[in-house]
RNA sequence: GUCCCCUUCGUCUAGAGGCCCAGGACACCGCCCUUUCACGGCGGUAACGGGGGUUCGAAUCCCCCAGGGGACGCCA
């Protein structure tokens, strides 16, 4: 029987967008796992992936993590023995143990370029597809030659070439996967970045991580990561993979932002409790036991074993989610409702931001509850208004929105600025006149004809409250009617 | 398509061979409370994907099938 480890767990989100409720769920996991076990829960940024990095976004990142009360004990914001914790800031690192695996045989470079990758992928289509090891074999004079020619390339590494790749997972059991279904993974980008498999292995050890648990999805890259372990030869962290969050359509696939809320901003945004959130999430895949749904997070860590996971895909339904908030606003006494509401709601904020558009339509203040409403609120009635201008149908319109619910992750900030571009662009594109363009969509927005200006009322509602309306609107019987 | 994972009420789940003709919660329906609405109280509808084994006995163990999901990227 060896010593056992102290027990350090990692989350390691990418700051591509919104903070995601998948991040949440992972993290609630492991913070309870690691308290349970007296051990360390770290903080760590993945932004190796330059193209789509968001400078903005890891601070929202931790922002909401601190809102749902789950703080790290080493991380990006307040450093640890194994800092950095950003990833970009640890490259030199990467390079290093990339090169050594290159040295050591275990790893080699690749020249060949995205063109011939996809030719070689469309040759394969239908089955596997994966790298055909064109570059495993090149001689080493070679190699240094092209190398020292300035010739681009990439670090793969070599994975076996039959029998089978197997790790063991806490929840699962041993899986295997057929060597034949594994190619050989790029570890070091053309840009010297590293790929989420290397960095995330090589900084998993040194940072002494114990017990790796991230989501389902892993599962089939999980075999690389203990090929890279061996290739180091180090002792593997414990595998545990999570279920994953569902959309509630009929197929329950992977919770996407196209189907359902995501963003963590969106829940706070309408009226979610952090608690809440945290207790629903604790539902997922987990039972507290007895017959109580309602625990706090201190609760959960009490009760808390790991090996009680269930690992069916629990669909991600807000209706639980929103009962168990009431729950909980009932228990807040008239000092917090009232902080509340002050803070996240009629928040200085919140007020600045609609001043300037209300400022002049609003003569005596009565007015102003009423002509700003659809700033507050979440889910808009869109029964008795006129959604179909003339000469234009049900589908055209949808057609129009949709293709905008499409458009908003085109847009990278969001600012009134950029929404009229993506409007106007939009708009020209399939050919609509301004005049069946905005007010559908000021009426899906903000639910009334006499809105502020539309752009700018979008900027204030939000990205991801704009995107619930529109997925909303299009869901609704007004734009579906039976034929 | 290939590989891997999963499978209890519509949804979240309890259930580790007899305590289960399957329990709780959300949602839904009904009744009560109530000048409205909401809250609250009481009650109800509703599930072990299918087929084979193993066993005196299976939701629970094994096998097959089916269904669903995920992954197949110089994204994470």
């Amino acid at each position: 029987m060896k010593k056992e480890r102290e027990v350090r767990v990692r989350i390691a989100p990418s700051p591509t967008g919104d903070p995601h409720v998948g991040t949440a769920y992972i993290t609630l996991f492991n913070y309870v796992f690691a308290k349970k076990m007296g051990g360390k829960f770290i903080l760590r940024l993945e932004d190796t992936d330059q193209a789509r990095a968001k400078p903005a976004s890891d601070k929202m990142i931790m922002e909401s993590l601190k809102w749902l009360g789950l703080e790290w004990d080493e991380g990006p914001d307040r450093g640890g023995p194994y800092a950095p914790y950003r990833q970009s800031e640890r490259i030199d690192l990467h390079q290093k143990h990339a090169k050594m695996l290159v040295a050591s045989g275990k790893a080699y470079y690749c020249f060949c370029s995205t063109e011939r990758l996809e030719e070689v992928r469309a040759k394969q289509s239908g089955q596997f597809t994966g790298y055909d090891r064109h570059c495993r074999d090149l001689k080493s004079e070679e190699v240094s030659k092209r190398l020292s020619g300035g010739e681009g390339a990439v670090i793969r590494l070599k994975m076996p070439i039959e029998g089978v790749v197997g790790f063991d997972d806490l929840l699962r059991g041993r899986i295997e996967i057929p060597a034949e279904r594994l190619d050989d993974t790029v570890l070091l980008k053309r840009d010297g970045f590293p790929t989420y498999h290397l960095a995330n292995v090589v900084d998993d050890y040194l940072m002494k991580i114990s017990h790796v648990i991230r989501a389902e999805e892993w599962i089939s890259s999980a075999p690389k990561h203990v090929t890279l372990y061996d290739a180091f030869g180090w002792e593997k962290p414990v595998f545990c993979h999570m279920p994953l969050l569902r959309n509630p359509d009929a197929n329950k696939t992977k919770i996407s932002k196209r189907k359902s809320p995501v963003s963590l901003n969106y829940f706070r945004r309408k009226g979610i409790l952090p608690q809440a959130l945290v207790n629903f999430l604790g539902l997922m895949g987990w039972s507290f036991g007895g017959d109580q749904d309602i625990f706090s997070v201190e609760q959960m860590i009490e009760k808390f074993d790991l090996s009680q996971i269930h690992l069916g895909g629990p669909v991600f339904d807000v209706g639980k989610l929103t009962w168990l908030n009431h729950q909980y606003l009932q228990k807040l006494n008239k000092t917090e409702y009232i902080a509340h509401l002050r803070n996240e709601v009629f928040s200085e904020e919140a007020l600045g931001a609609i001043y300037p558009l209300l400022r002049e339509r609003v003569e005596c203040f009565e007015q102003f509850v009423d002509k700003s409403n659809f700033f507050f609120t979440g889910s808009l009635d869109y029964t008795n208004l006129d959604l179909i201008p003339k000469g234009r149908t049900a589908d055209d319109i949808k057609m129009m929105l949709s293709g905008l619910l499409e458009r908003l992750d085109e847009l990278y900030t969001w600012n009134s600025k950029d929404i009229h571009e993506v409007m106007d662009k939009h708009m020209a594109e399939i050919a609509f006149k301004a005049k069946d363009y905005f007010m559908p969509l000021r009426l899906a927005v903000s639910g009334r004809k006499d809105s502020p200006p539309l752009a700018e009322s979008m900027e204030v509602i939000g990205r991801e409250m704009v995107r619930h309306r529109l997925r909303e609107v299009l869901k609704h019987k007004i734009l579906n009617a039976a034929v």
